[in-house]
DNA sequence: CTCTATTGCGCAATCGATTGTGCACTGTAT
DNA sequence: ATACAGTGCACAATCGATTGCGCAATAGAG
């Protein structure tokens, strides 16, 4: 069936030719517009069994240039090696491929530069759209896209130049405080009797929301919070381990309520409370933003926040769908997770 | 500088008439073959020049077109939410993008209906190379990828019509095994004192040769293995659970030594460890096929193996470099990772 | 001063699919 | 028989960059 070895690859040209009908045709009856152009069925029918026979493919570049699109759809991130973005990711390319799009996520490692570079090259490609998620400079990728005339929805930040949609970060940390402080054995006397927030920096919206509202649910329990119960150290894992074992240093012990921002800071938290014995997390209630399945099952509880990729994803969709260009923003809810439990599982391990 | 809002972006053809030049002279000064083509520096410089006030980007679909390539890069993956493959990614990503390569990465969700479409689409888009990361019938791949003369290399499986970058799966299964027999307490009676395998399916290459340096290893140690030591349930956390639970029921407690072959199978043999007292671990060794920061902090030591992403990647493009094509199989030597240890990061988190 | 090299660059075809337009033919109403 | 509407399809331009080829101008040789 298949022909031997071409090395040019077929072309609709090639299926003019054996199927006696002109390119234009063949290109219609492919592409689903032949009844629109009064092709016969008939026509049409011979064509596509033509196209089998020879195992046509469709060259998307010929394709995207006449129709200045690509047929692609654009996805930034900080990194894929992470929990949170790599399950976006994974929502991103299912939902993309159930389009009929091809998904592109690129990674910027947060550099400004990069992010900038590596949005300029998928417009280059002329991707529909692209989801921004994570950037350390929205408003200059946002400029680039507008620019180009390129659709862009922010995912997880908050952007000013078009929608946004984020994760309610304000009631899963208050979520996740409250918890805390009702769980905290209360037994911690003068330093360690406080509340802590360790990890993520001021520039990350996110953060400063989570932020926001851990201060506000200590003030409804009639706690001041001063600046250094807020420890921003950054999302690296080193920083948060020296943080984490400067302030057992200072306070003697860890403090009755540790809210740790992100997952990576976590790891650098672990790798300090490796060196503690097991009776130095008995009067802490831990808790982090994010969820991982093993960090439910360490020697002590965790309390985890655990963000909805799926849905937030799917709004994203849903935006570009409805044609929404304004910068409205829209929230989706977050789920805490107790100690102990394996959450639901994302579309990837359903097997 | 900037031209307020055409709607249609800007060519090499607007470049040509404020320069002056043609557009011929305008490619080549700003694809770099100036020199070759005898352009003169001071046109060169004027073109470029121009190019960078009037904000020019080059249209890929239009140099693809012509010139029968994309400058994009593939890679399939089951799925983007593993921290194994998120991880390759990771690399892939990096790597391609140094040397001046558009990476797409697309997940295939373990359908071989899928990966024959992912494969197809990428293609379409006339990507340069392919690694391929999981797939469930590499033989189908491999010949479209062939038929379509596309440069393909397997990473992390090995394929019979193209080189393959491989981790040493036998040497890590052979250490991590060494190091449970090691370290079990050996007071286990009976049939939980044997050694058991969970996890993976035998169609998976790398599960394979797990199994044999398992099976080697307990022979060295004068243990022979038998079937139902080797517990075949695939990687989904429900089936690892439903196996571990089962197990722990038959011979009445956990065995002296677990080699966990996956760490999806990981949180589910996890989900059912939580509902043990902290007596139950006592009388094991429990290890895990791939590295997981939290899993080395549980209650009991989890002895892992790590897979060295960024080396795997490496050689694959180091493959691609030499054009070999042949079907040579390169290995990569794995790590055991000690428990409570946090394993050097990934390009990704390095803040 | 003529002749060949060299320099510098433009012309036009080309990649493969899409799409606005128009031609030929059939059927039908007048 | 003439006109008129529909059917079914082909032609050729087009998207934007690349590239083989060739022409003009200048430089240097004899």
């Amino acid at each position: 069936m298949q022909q031997p070895m071409q090395n040019r690859k077929t072309t609709i040209y090639d299926i003019a030719q054996r199927s006696g009908a002109s390119a234009s045709t063949v290109s219609a009856v492919l592409n689903g517009t032949w009844s629109g152009r009064r092709i016969s069925k008939d026509t049409a029918e011979h064509i596509s069994k033509i196209a089998l026979e020879i195992g046509y493919a469709i060259n998307m570049q010929a394709r995207g240039l006449r129709q200045a699109r690509s047929g692609m759809i654009g996805m930034i991130v900080p990194t894929h090696d992470n929990r949170f973005f790599s399950s976006l990711g994974q929502s991103f390319d299912s939902l993309a491929r159930a389009r009929g799009l091809c998904p592109v996520i690129a990674s910027t490692l947060r550099s400004p530069q990069e992010e900038k570079r590596i949005v300029e090259t998928l417009i280059s490609y002329a991707i529909d759209a692209l989801f921004i998620a994570g950037a350390t400079d929205p408003e200059q990728l946002g400029k680039i896209c507008t620019d180009a005339n390129l659709k862009h929805i922010y995912v997880d930040l908050p952007g000013k130049d078009a929608p946004s949609v984020l994760t309610d970060n304000f009631l899963g940390a208050q979520m996740l405080t409250r918890k805390l402080l009702a769980e905290t054995p209360c037994r911690a006397k003068g330093p360690r009797a406080k509340s802590y927030l360790i990890g993520g920096t001021i520039n990350d919206h996110a953060t400063v929301r989570r932020i926001e509202a851990f201060r506000q649910t200590l003030g409804e329990a009639r706690v001041v919070v001063d600046e250094r119960q807020i420890i921003q150290c950054g999302y690296a894992p080193r920083q948060a381990a020296k943080a984490i074992s400067q302030l057992y240093g200072e306070i003697g012990g860890l403090p009755a309520c540790l809210f740790v921002n992100s997952l990576t800071a976590f790891e650098g938290v672990m790798s300090f409370f490796a060196t503690l014995p097991a009776s130095a997390f008995s009067d802490s209630a831990i808790g982090c933003f994010d969820y991982d399945p093993f960090a439910g099952f360490l020697q002590f509880p965790v309390y985890m926040v655990r963000q909805d990729t799926h849905q937030l994803i799917t709004k994203a969709y849903e935006l570009l769908d409805h044609d929404v260009f304004d910068s409205s923003v829209h929230e989706v809810d977050p789920e805490l997770i107790e100690p102990r439990t394996i959450a639901i599982e994302n579309l990837g391990e359903l097997g």
